[in-house]
DNA sequence: CTAGGCTTCCTAGAGGTCCTAGGCAAATAA
DNA sequence: TTATTTGCCTAGGACCTCTAGGAAGCCTAG
């Protein structure tokens, strides 16, 4: 019987396809063996247990949209680095909501300090140098861009804001030029 | 055999208890049934399923932060008012953490409707009254203060604010400054 | 080339959750 | 008291998770 192949890289990206598809709560061990033709106890050689999975996915996840916001950023300052990382982090998510949802897992200490996690809080300092900050308020606002990007992708998504016919685009664009103004006269 | 007494209410009432001793993640049909010491089947004549458990939990956990905001906004207004609903959400996503993410369930629409989600909005609107705003800017600051205070308490929880050492309640603190500064003088 | 050894995938099976169908007994109404 | 409704039961199917142990593919050394 001919071999499938799997290794635990092949498994997370399938399984990152598959959450994409069908939601991060249903990526399965059983769903992600159906999908390589291949008996649920098999994927148990290359992952420990289907939380091991998501981790895995997440810390892909996680890698990715760092990837994407670094790129966007590069060669940008100021308003423009802020509206390139907003929007870079808001696309992915859109694109990508069973991987976006998997970066919001809680991951343990060690697992998130050697993910991309420490990464985003880099880049999010480097939004930061085009404003006059320091610390401790560079810490406060890269906490509060991060809980505004968030929770606005996070929102949008549960369609929170389906009820009210403004734009939800509009809003978004607003949502960045004020806190554009909120970080050029930051509060003492 | 002696009845247990079960309503729909009592089971909502005990899922929002399980949801914040062992996660909403956790709240299954088989853990309840057995929290009431009746099997699993049971319940099925009072819910019409998970899926319908998890609703109306959500929407019991809805009212429950409508009405402490509520009470909490009463007699308030401006920056006041401000730190106050903004306390009222955080302090209840910390003590009732499953309930807390019952309510960022993707409801339906005529679910969502029924729920209190619309009175959230309105209490949102009231503290906006003690700035000087009109729609449609006083939409996309609703939208803003509301992904502001979701994004925060959730990656809060997650743990994403552990890897620095600046307090988490500092942060907070002057992220509820700035928000007040930037309603204040919101760009036009 | 062929014989061991490792790896990959298999079968078998236990235990958990979700849910339906159908039955008996307790509570309530006539 | 009898009839009806309702509440909880047993039984059982479908799906998911995970372990143990077996066999067949692949690799390397003699």
């Amino acid at each position: 019987m001919a071999r499938a192949g799997l290794t635990a890289e092949r498994l997370t990206q399938a399984a990152a396809e598959l959450a994409d598809e069908v939601g991060f709560e249903n990526v399965t061990v059983s769903a992600l063996a159906r999908r390589f033709g291949v008996k649920d106890a098999s994927l148990y050689s290359h992952i420990r247990n289907a939380h091991d999975l998501r981790v895995r996915l997440a810390v892909l996840a996680l890698a990715e949209l760092a990837d994407r916001v670094s790129s966007e950023l590069a060669g940008r300052s100021g308003k423009d680095a802020l509206v390139a990382f907003a929007n870079a982090y808001r696309s992915y998510a859109h694109e990508h909501p069973g991987r976006y949802a998997a970066t919001q897992m809680a991951l343990d200490p060690d697992t998130a300090a050697l993910s991309a996690a420490g990464k985003h809080a880099e880049m999010t300092r480097a939004v930061l140098r085009g404003y006059d900050l320091w610390e401790p308020d560079q810490t406060d606002a890269v906490r509060l861009l991060h809980s505004t990007f968030h929770g606005y992708v996070s929102l949008e998504r549960a369609g929170a804001f389906h009820s009210h016919p403004r734009g939800v685009e509009a809003s978004w664009t607003r949502a960045l030029d004020a806190l554009d103004s909120l970080l050029r006269s930051w509060p003492s």
